[in-house]
DNA sequence: ATAAAAGATAAAGTTCACTTGAAGTCAAGG
DNA sequence: CCTTGACTTCAAGTGAACTTTATCTTTTAT
């Protein structure tokens, strides 16, 4: 018997033992559902997802980062085609890393703004809040009851 | 000629002058296009906007706070459905208030955990872009050029 | 050995929030 | 007068991001 054989998940690469996850499981530890990687992967935001001999997805450690970058990405609104060029520039190669870091930048401040705005708007809801907390004192105060 | 015909927009009600602005006027004021704002009316998130003799829209300064709530709600990620309950409860009168304020509440919550998701998920971009820097400095230190 | 569970693909369906189009009415300017 | 532009309604269309369904293959468990 070979080593390891009998472990199902298990790849030898260059002497080192990594461990892959497949959908299913990918899918319990991440929360994102199995048709939604399998739809990531068919847009091309997951670069280079394995597949077994008979061609199961196997997800390894470096596709479990980027599943959490894409889901980083998409959770702070950057659109699915902004993801995919993304890839693309990744796969070009050291060439885009300037652009890629450009890209970063842009979103970066796309997220603060929508931080910003986000507090801009609170206010006005805590200012409802606040004259919800008038109209409560005022029915107290006259002894109305509800 | 009797007072105010001249002027296209302008009301007597109750001895008070009201300003009321066409539907283009409010598109340009709030950025919200008449389309939309026609719309959210029929969604019925906009209560009481008045027409004139021939049934054009006509909005006055209460119309126009009610888009800027339902603007600060969108914005901040609240479903047109629940929108709809809000004004609804609204229409409903005084007995809905506490309702109406568990909603506010409600949401205000979501919106803190909306900011407190975009800050972490922040972190992650900011640590992409801490490696880019690293990515620079090394570039440097090599005298690659690229 | 075989039934059930899990995985694959491709295509169609869903939801949400608008947006656009079609067809008609009304007011102002040349 | 009559054309132009701004309005109206109602219905259909759009785009984004998944989700579901159908059909087929592979793996696992009894």
């Amino acid at each position: 018997m070979l080593p390891n054989t009998h472990l199902k998940y298990t790849l030898i690469d260059g002497g080192e033992d990594l461990v892959v996850l497949t959908i299913k499981e990918v899918a319990e530890l991440t929360g994102i559902t199995a048709p939604t990687l399998r739809y990531y992967e068919k847009e091309g935001l997951l670069p280079h997802v394995k597949r077994n001999e008979t061609g199961k997805r196997l997800y390894d450690d470096e596709d479990l980062s980027w599943i959490s970058f894409v889901t980083a990405l998409r959770a702070t609104g950057m659109p699915i085609a902004q993801i995919q060029k993304y890839v693309y520039l990744y796969k070009e190669g050291d060439s885009t890393i300037a652009e890629r870091k450009m890209m970063m930048l842009h979103h970066k401040k796309e997220i603060e703004k929508s931080i910003r705005e986000l507090y801009f708007n609170l206010d006005k809801i805590n200012y409802k809040l606040a004259l919800y907390d008038v109209i409560e004192s005022q029915i107290e105060r006259t002894n109305i009851k509800i």
